[in-house]
DNA sequence: CTAAGTTAGTTGAAACTTTACACTAAGCGG
DNA sequence: CCGCTTAGTGTAAAGTTTCAACTAACTTAG
């Protein structure tokens, strides 16, 4: 029993594993993800959802995996990280079954600093119309893009994930104009300040104001070891 | 530039793949989850997850491959079948880097009949209490199951999910005795009757009715096409 | 044949939440 | 010091949920 279940194990084809990311940011143009231009064939010269394969004497898990990658492409190292789905078939890479995890990330525009290199010959921001971005993409990246961007704006409307696009200190106002934007609708300011005040994950920074020409508000940060809550209801 | 992308791919070592299964069931005793025990190293004689390698000549792509272990395990063809996430690291297989893609599935136990055979000695229901099951589990399939059953939980707080623990047709006494026992907590009756009626996601079944020593309930099946509705707000 | 028991399905008033919008507060620039 | 802008608060009306009692339809015991 024992010698056939190796020698099958021994003769066995194991699937391509590859592990991409969808990075979120929020521009002035909206919210945009990080494609990659692929460099080498299959789909050469196509964009993609940057990625690469598991190191397996590097990366100890799949996160770490997906956060070498981050690392490498946006040199951001403590940004939200999702696992979105794992995407598998015999179709969808030419050169045999393979699997994709992926992962989407959120980061603030001004934490990263895009890197080329590797396999790829550009990176970019990409803006994203409704639920896709205009460039054709590799492989079933349009698809698996299209899920992160629903999961995405799905858990707008039930937790406080928005706040990652957001750079470490903000006002109130900032973070519900984030919100709107992703929402595409405008929120009520004082059900706003009651959800936000509810689950207990912000806290106001000692002192510190943002000041225009106009009353100065109260800066916030996200509390120490809370990533996301979620609301009892809808925001 | 090709050159050395191939010796890369072709030195490349590849990491394990399975797709594991969670299959519940409502009983008697409540919910449960479908154990087989390994017959092979590595943790053989332990309980886990049912699951297998992907067959790369035979899975068009991963939810075939999980629809495959189901039928061989249980004989159900048309179950609910969800992916959980995937679980991977170098730690977690003694045999090397591997990874994991777990589905949970939903099924009527009187629509099943269990199967032994396979690389397993024996195949059984376990019942869950709290947020485990008794027995020590192979891999990291306890931390997996958890997260399975954490999925299977919030959902019956918004969806339509637990009427796939049921026979096709049901009475909307039974459906909310599901969510009673899933929850823990007692529901009311008009609210649960006008939340199923404003997700259009069950239909009468046209003059049966289902009687015991007192009135006669209506009958429901799921409407074609439908598999799980979420609610606007919790049950 | 009727009364008691049981589960199905409906109704409505009280308690609570949400929504819309107006109000006060604090700064800047003329 | 007045007008403008954005921050932050208060409140009344509208909408939802909850609780509990009511009616309906059947079986069984007497």
């Amino acid at each position: 029993m024992f010698r056939s279940m190796s020698s099958f194990e021994d003769s066995y084809q194991r699937p391509i594993v590859s592990v991409d990311l969808a990075i979120f940011a929020l521009t002035a143009a909206g919210l945009e993800v990080l494609l990659a231009r692929r460099g080498a064939a299959p789909f050469a010269g196509d964009w993609a959802l940057p990625g690469g394969w598991i190191h397996v004497d590097e990366d100890d898990d799949l996160e770490a995996a997906a956060r070498r990658v981050l690392r490498n492409k946006t040199g951001v190292a403590t940004p939200y990280l999702e696992q979105v789905g794992v995407y598998g078939s015999a179709a969808r890479d030419p050169r045999g079954w393979s699997l994709s995890v992926t992962y989407m990330a959120l980061i603030s525009l001004d934490a990263a600093t895009l890197q080329q290199g590797g396999n790829v010959i550009d990176v970019a921001w990409s803006p994203i119309n409704g639920e896709a971005v205009t460039e054709p993409l590799a492989f079933d990246h349009a698809a698996i893009l299209k899920a992160a961007i629903a999961r995405l704006r799905n858990k707008v409307e039930y937790s406080t994930l928005p706040v990652h696009l957001l750079p470490e200190a903000f006002t109130l106002g900032e973070l519900q104009a984030v919100y709107e934007r992703l929402l595409g609708r405008s929120l009520d300011k004082s059900a706003f300040r009651k959800r936000m005040a509810e689950v207990d994950f912000i806290e106001p920074i000692e002192g510190e104001m943002r000041r225009a020409s106009n009353r100065p508000a109260q800066l916030y940060r996200l509390k120490q070891a809370r990533t996301t809550v979620f609301f009892d209801r809808t925001i």
